[in-house]
Formats: structure tokens, sequence, C-alpha cells
DNA sequence: TAAGATTGAATACTCAATCTTA
DNA sequence: TAAGATTGAGTATTCAATCTTA
């Protein structure tokens, strides 16, 4: 990554910290979809659905009565309106959430969690936990996940401020 | 993220480990969507390719040759065959890289880099660098980088072996 | 028989436009 | 006028099948 064209620079000399950070961010994507493929290829062997429908089920589960307005759930995914809107059509017709009238404003919907929602959910996630023990949990220690949460929240909450 | 269905095992008790962990894996995904996209929307707003694109002009460049054999192409972006072919195609078309029969194997192709491919990848790595100082840079220290490169570097190898 | 690359068909995603209600 | 949600059209991605050469 990183251009080199700033050789002049010779007083900042051996370790260039903007390159070091630029293979950071790179190994970051890269870990990223490894992990996010393999985690994916482990539900398919599974007979499971994506990762996706995943995080539909588990943001449900948290919410309060189990069940958001379909905005709030595409800012939690970070995926756009439009994609929402179909990949609930896709878990509705599996049974899994059902929409629902928001009674307070009747321009907006619910996705609530169904009983046959919960427990796949549950299924799921006794594959997906080990895939994230696998390739992830195994190779870092307590400490280095302090470090992970303290940059990660940091970021996170930057980022969702400029989003 | 996590269930809490071990809620007998009262020994591991107030830090579950577990669980902080599945916190961080969960952050990580919402972190990396969240800078993928904000980056995207710079390059976007440049009037630039997507990421995508610079993966691959960034990979050949640093290729010895400038050029590259698909299939290892298409390892390296972490995509499928027929994805890499496709994307390819695009880049192609704006004249970024060119094919090249592979001499060795007739099977098989290169990808490689242009004139106008390098040239496109500086324009972009203007606006792409600066979402990374932005987004991710700014947010971490020297020593946090340091254990970000460990761990990654240690997830990736172990994650590319079962890749 | 298998590997490198491409293709077709089906699925998923994005962007802009639309419809309804605030 | 704007927000919540959906739709249509275009684009991108996936999966399986195909073609060529090793």
């Amino acid at each position: 990554m990183g251009d080199r064209t700033n050789i002049a620079n010779t007083e900042i000399s051996n370790t260039n910290l903007g390159d070091s950070c630029n293979t950071v961010w790179k190994k970051f994507l890269t870990a990223n979809a490894l992990l996010f493929e393999l985690s994916e290829r482990d539900l398919a062997a599974a007979k499971l659905p994506p990762l996706a429908w995943y995080d539909v089920l588990w943001a449900l589960e948290q919410a309060p009565e189990q069940r958001m307005r379909l905005h709030e759930l595409a800012d939690a995914m970070i995926i756009q309106r439009s994609n929402l809107t179909r990949l609930i059509d896709r878990l509705e017709a599996q049974g899994l959430v059902c929409r629902r009238n928001c009674p307070s404003d009747r321009r907006g919907s619910y996705a609530a969690l169904t009983d046959t929602g919960k427990a796949k959910r549950q299924e799921m996630w006794q594959v997906y936990s080990q895939s994230i023990a696998k390739y992830f949990a195994q190779h870092i220690s307590d400490q280095e996940l302090e470090v992970f949460d303290r940059v990660l929240s940091q970021v996170i909450s930057h980022a969702k401020a400029e989003y």
C-alpha cells in the first residue's frame, strides 16, 4: 500500500509511520474478508443461511420486545434501506421474522422476531461461534483484546458520526 | 452477540472471556463496514472508481513486471474467479489494465497494468489515503498499531491456510 | 483427470424514483 | 417539505456448467 513518493523527506526516515499504518489497514481489510468467507463457508456447510441473516436475527433478539423499526435495523446493519427491505422479504418468506405495523407512525413498520427465527439464530450460533473461536479468538490474548476493543470503539464512534 | 446459556458455569463468572471476544469480533465487522462505506463515499464524491478497482491496480503495481496471473489476483483479492473475470473486463474497458497471453501456460492469462491504470491509481490514492488517515490512522497509536499488526498477521496466516 | 478462465442463469445490491403519512 | 418504506432498472456477485489446455 501507500506511495513512497516523498522520499525527499528522509528526516522521518526508517520507520515511516504513515506506511506502517497503511499496511495495518490493508491487513485489517484482508483479515475481515478472509474470516467472513470462512464463516460463511462453515454456515453453508451446515446448510444454514448467510451471516447477513444472522445479523438481522441477532439485532432483533437484542432489541426491546424483539422488534425494530426497519430504518433502525438498516442503520444498525450498515446497509441501505432498499437492501434491507428485500433482506426482510427473504427472512419473512422463511418465517424467521414478520412485519408489524407501527401504531405511532403509520408510515413505518417493525420487523419482529418469530419463534422460528429465534430457534434458527441459536442453530446458527452453534456454528458461527465455533468459527469465531477458530479464526479469531484463538489468535488474540486478553490484553490484545482490550487494545482492539479500545481502538475499534473509538473508530466506530467517530465513523458513525460521519456516516 | 453470544449466548449466555452456560450460566451454570459461574466459576468463570465476572469477566466472561468468550463474550468479550464476541463483542470485539462484532466491533471488528462493524468498523470494517463503516470505514469501507466512508472510503467508498469519499472516492465517489471525487468521481473516482470503487475500492475494488483500487485493489486490482495496487496489486498489479506491486507485482513483478506489474502483471499477475488472473487466478493469483483472485486469490490475493479474496474474490471468486468469475467475479474477477468481470472485474477485469470493466477495468480493461476503461483502459486501466490489459489482458496478455501467458506463454508458459496457454490456458492462462495475465492482467497487466497500463500507464493509464498507474495514473488512475495515484489519483485514487490521493483520496483514499486521506480516508484511511481520517477514519483509521487518527484513532490508533503506534503501540496499538503494533498490536494490530501482530494479531492480524497471525489471523491472516492461519486463515489463508484454511482458505 | 484436473487447472485456468470464461459464460449463463439466478440472486443480491445500488441508485433514483415513487407512494404514503408526518 | 420531508421521512419511512418500497419498487424498477441497472449493475455486480454467485454457483454451476463449459471450453481449452496441462
